[in-house]
DNA sequence: TGAAATTGTCATCAG
DNA sequence: CTCTGATGACAATTT
């Protein structure tokens, strides 16, 4: 909930805004279902009836929409197409009352089918993708993710590499070691998006694909050396590159990745696509224009911090770095990834937005993170982040809302406002769970900091922050991933990977902290010392009117305001030179490939010449040898050698056939032309 | 150990 | 005037 005061100049004018109404409203309108309570419609499927609303059938369904608009009698009777079984239906029609989605491998194709037939909204095409594999694949994929594709992944994650199945990785079981294998139902709680989501369906597919083909191409135009492109170019990277954009289309959209392009980081550069990088340029601008807050796909910034991680941090960064792979091919902006068990969350990463990924362990634990869970049961939460909807879900999940922020406030060890004042109480049994444990010396400090005014400002950043959320881009899987994102892992977002939930990782940070850059080190502390209650990375990511908004709503300090500007103005700029060296070598790769081409076409044109030449020659022969029978046997006279030496060729002067024709013409005074 | 490559930052300009 | 992005230049760090 938040008052908010409105700008008006004389009259003070407040708007109540209730974050769980539209919560409440829908578990109301669930009651009403189930008690066939103001139903005004009956749905038949397979000859099973299912009572509901019509306004909310036709809010999720297009199918509905249609259906139900040329309805006109109250208790109307709708059987739907024979394509859409009872098995599939029913469940979606719970989601449409309740947001969560349960299916199991027995109904979850059923499910798919009739989602596709009634035009389900908010269950993307993407969903299913990134899920059936899950039940029917039994096998990893051709590539399963070794220490070796890690290594390199930091720097070169964006390449397609063979490792970029990390759907298969993120929800492999090993990965997320589940207890109960035979239970195969999951439960996907899936706080959907909302309008513009219906658009994904079909939409959705093409533009993730070809984000995440972007991505890919971008990725690799990130981190090149420049001798890589040279090679590139040097093997027609251009042609290699496009098959390799398309190949990335023609995937499917989750599990995109041909693995088979082999694991040689040289082959995988030399991949390289300008054709695409430029469309994606192009793309790049527009959204730059209307402030989306595009990235480019660049996620494998720290290498180091792989390879400075010792001891337990090392498993941690494995299961960090498959969840980050996964977030560059095909996340849209970053959220967070997390592998919950026994109410315990592991943050596994800051790069994979908009996706939260909770495996519950069947161990009864208090206080659940997300939502209540049963008993035995392996659950898989996809927190699909819809800032859309962000409201109407942070009642039941009010996690997912402020998590973000507060979490890249942890990460940055700055417990801040949110942390004390607002935050509901069973989140603590999630991320914070362990975390509280955590060996953070300004946990404490920064408790003390979320009194008096802060504890009025809460309200407000409660709202803000929702507000400002809600404006990122909306779209569950396949989206660009925010460079910046990563590029502050050490400073920032990033950093909570190792931060809110596992002891191990808290001295691996430090550890951390001793190697990493003095740069980051210095913000980090800064942040820490400034007490900035949301995290750096969040603050970068604000437009320029949400970070004024910002500014405007919350009374920072001097210092913080310093801070806040000083670390906005650097990670702008560091984006700014990054995007501006990506075109650069962008350019150079184009040029390369372009003086390849002018090499190609002049090799074909010497070869064309030499041919031409050679033809020549041979038909000038052909003539000397017709002419000379010609004049022998015809025995022509001056006249008819005159006429004849003006048909010939330079080339093949009259004077080669006939040596004295000189002396013939000059007799008879008539001068050659 | 030195060269090359990478990355962050600053200064400056333009929109 | 302020903000932001682009870019050259420099320095530090990594490879």
């Amino acid at each position: 909930m938040s008052l908010k005061a409105m700008s008006a100049p004389r009259a003070s004018v407040f708007t109540f805004e209730s974050t769980v109404h539209s919560s409440h409203v829908l578990r109301c309108l669930d009651d009403q279902r189930r008690r066939d309570v103001l139903c005004d419609v009956t749905v038949v499927v397979e000859g099973q009836s299912f009572r509901a609303h019509r306004s909310v059938l036709a809010s999720c369904s297009e199918y509905f929409t249609q259906r139900i608009s040329s309805l006109t009698q109250h208790g109307a009777v709708i059987t739907l197409p024979q394509e859409v079984t009872a098995a599939g239906f029913e469940p979606l029609l719970k989601f449409a009352y309740t947001s969560k989605l349960l299916f199991g491998k027995d109904n979850v194709l059923e499910m798919r089918t009739s989602a596709s037939v009634l035009g389900f909204r908010d269950l993307d095409e993407a969903c299913f993708d990134f899920l059936l594999p899950k039940f029917f694949s039994s096998t990893k994929g051709p590539c399963p993710r070794k220490t070796c594709c890690k290594k390199k992944y930091k720097r070169q994650l964006s390449k397609t590499d063979s490792c970029t199945d990390s759907d298969v990785v993120l929800l492999d079981e090993k990965e997320v070691k589940p207890v109960d294998d035979s239970s195969s139902q999951q439960e996907v709680v899936w706080p959907c998006r909302k309008s513009e989501s219906n658009k994904l369906g079909s939409q959705n597919s093409a533009a993730t694909l070809d984000t995440a083909a972007k991505g890919a191409n971008d990725g690799f135009m990130q981190s090149p050396k420049y001798r890589k492109f040279q090679l590139a170019c040097g093997k027609d990277a251009c042609v290699v590159a496009k098959s390799l954009a398309a190949a990335i289309r023609n995937e499917c959209g989750l599990s995109c990745s041909p693995c088979s392009s082999g694991t040689n980081s040289k082959n995988e550069t030399e991949q390289t696509n300008p054709a695409k990088l430029r469309d994606n340029r192009a793309e790049e601008r527009r959204k730059t224009e209307i402030h989306d807050k595009k990235r480019d796909v660049e996620i494998g910034e720290d290498e180091k911090d792989t390879n400075k991680r010792k001891g337990t941090l090392d498993d941690i960064m494995k299961m960090e770095e498959e969840m980050e792979h996964f977030a560059g091919i095909s996340s849209p902006d970053r959220s967070s990834v997390e592998a919950v068990s026994s109410g315990e969350s592991t943050r596994l990463g800051e790069r994979s937005p908009g996706l939260i990924l909770h495996h519950y362990l069947p161990r009864a634990s208090a206080g659940g993170p997300v939502m209540s869970r049963s008993q035995g049961q392996q659950r898989l939460v996809l927190d699909l982040k819809d800032n859309k909807k962000t409201r109407e879900s942070c009642e039941e999940e009010p996690v997912s809302i402020f998590q973000r922020a507060e979490e890249q406030a942890e990460a940055e060890g700055e417990r801040g406002i949110m942390d004390r004042a607002t935050l509901p109480a069973n989140r603590e049994g999630s991320t914070m769970g362990s975390d509280e444990g955590s060996s953070d010396p300004d946990a404490g400090r920064s408790s003390n900091t979320g009194s008096g005014q802060l504890q009025a400002t809460s309200v407000n950043w409660l709202n803000i922050h929702a507000n400002l959320t809600s404006r990122s881009p909306d779209c569950p899987f396949l989206q660009d991933l925010d460079q910046s994102k990563c590029l502050w892992k050490g400073a920032g977002v990033s950093e909570c990977t190792s931060h809110s939930g596992v002891s191990s990782l808290n001295s691996g940070e430090d550890s951390e902290t001793e190697t990493e850059g003095d740069s980051e080190a210095y913000t980090r502390e800064r942040a820490r010392q400034v007490q900035l209650p949301f995290s750096v990375d969040w603050i970068v990511d604000l437009s320029r009117n949400d970070f004024q908004q910002l500014l405007k709503q919350q009374s920072f300090t001097q210092e913080q305001l310093e801070f806040v500007h000083d670390m906005r103005r650097r990670s702008k700029n560091r984006q700014a030179a990054q995007r501006c060296r990506k075109r650069k070598l962008e350019c150079i790769y184009n040029l390369q490939c372009e003086i390849n081409k002018l090499k190609t076409e002049r090799e074909k044109l010497i070869v064309e010449k030499s041919q031409l030449s050679q033809l020549k020659v041979t038909t000038g022969h052909s003539v000397s040898a017709l002419c000379q029978r010609v004049c022998s046997e015809a025995n022509l006279q001056p006249e008819q050698l005159q006429v004849l030496a003006k048909y010939m060729s330079p080339d093949c002067p009259l004077t080669s056939l006939f040596p004295h024709i000189d002396t013939l013409l000059s007799q008879s005074r008539l001068p050659l032309p």
